[in-house]
DNA sequence: TATGAGATCAACT
DNA sequence: GTTGATCTCATAC
């Protein structure tokens, strides 16, 4: 298997978010198989960097193939990927991991949860990774961080977003075709 | 199956 | 003071 390094991430978020699907994130070993991403671009108006640079968004003025996690909602973290040249300020927020390394951890984290939950959504798959605030600004091809390519393309499908008000209509969201991990299905 | 409340924080009006 | 890239649990249909 092919480690993902960041120059992976020197692109267009609208190319990285679909070439993510099907690779392996692990975090200390734990985690799975992407199945769920979204693109968020510094023009678009549901992205955290639109109205530009604040204490909490900084990271994402930063370079690509780093880590940005938020609290969301005051009780969950969201893990998003940094891409394209530094200051574009764009980033991928992965929604949803197949779980394939660390079932037995993810389960724990989680509490007594199936595990078709254990990581079907932004907030899941934080909790079950063991993402928090400490991950902020850390690089995605270094402990405790470890991506590796997919060895075939898979058959993504293509969405509007999901939970967002503003540019709602944006088809930018990426999944697995037919994967039961999915945070939604796909229409 | 579907809708609603609560948890709880940073940014924005 | 309100809203949001969320999730879980409770109550209603």
């Amino acid at each position: 298997m092919t480690a993902i390094d960041r120059r992976f991430f020197a692109r267009s978020v609208l190319k990285v978010a679909p070439d993510l699907i099907g690779a392996t994130l692990l975090v200390n070993g734990v985690g799975g198989l992407i199945v769920e991403v979204e693109a968020y671009h510094h023009t678009d108006p549901a992205a955290h960097s639109f109205r530009g640079q604040t204490a909490r968004n900084a990271v994402m003025f930063g370079p690509p193939g780093y880590v940005y996690v938020y609290r969301s909602y005051g009780i969950h973290w969201c893990l998003n990927f940094v891409c394209e040249p530094e200051g574009s300020a764009s980033a991928v927020l992965i929604r949803a991991l197949e779980p394939t390394e660390g079932l037995g951890t993810m389960r724990r984290r989680r509490g007594l949860s199936q595990e078709r939950l254990l990581c079907s959504g932004p907030g899941r798959l934080c909790e079950a990774l063991g993402v928090s605030d400490a991950h902020n600004g850390l690089p995605l091809d270094a402990p405790p961080f470890a991506l590796q390519a997919r060895e075939r393309k898979p058959a993504v499908v293509a969405g509007v977003r999901i939970g967002i008000t503003k540019a709602a209509e944006l088809p930018w969201r990426y999944g697995l075709k037919g994967s039961r991990f999915l945070s939604k299905p796909f229409k």
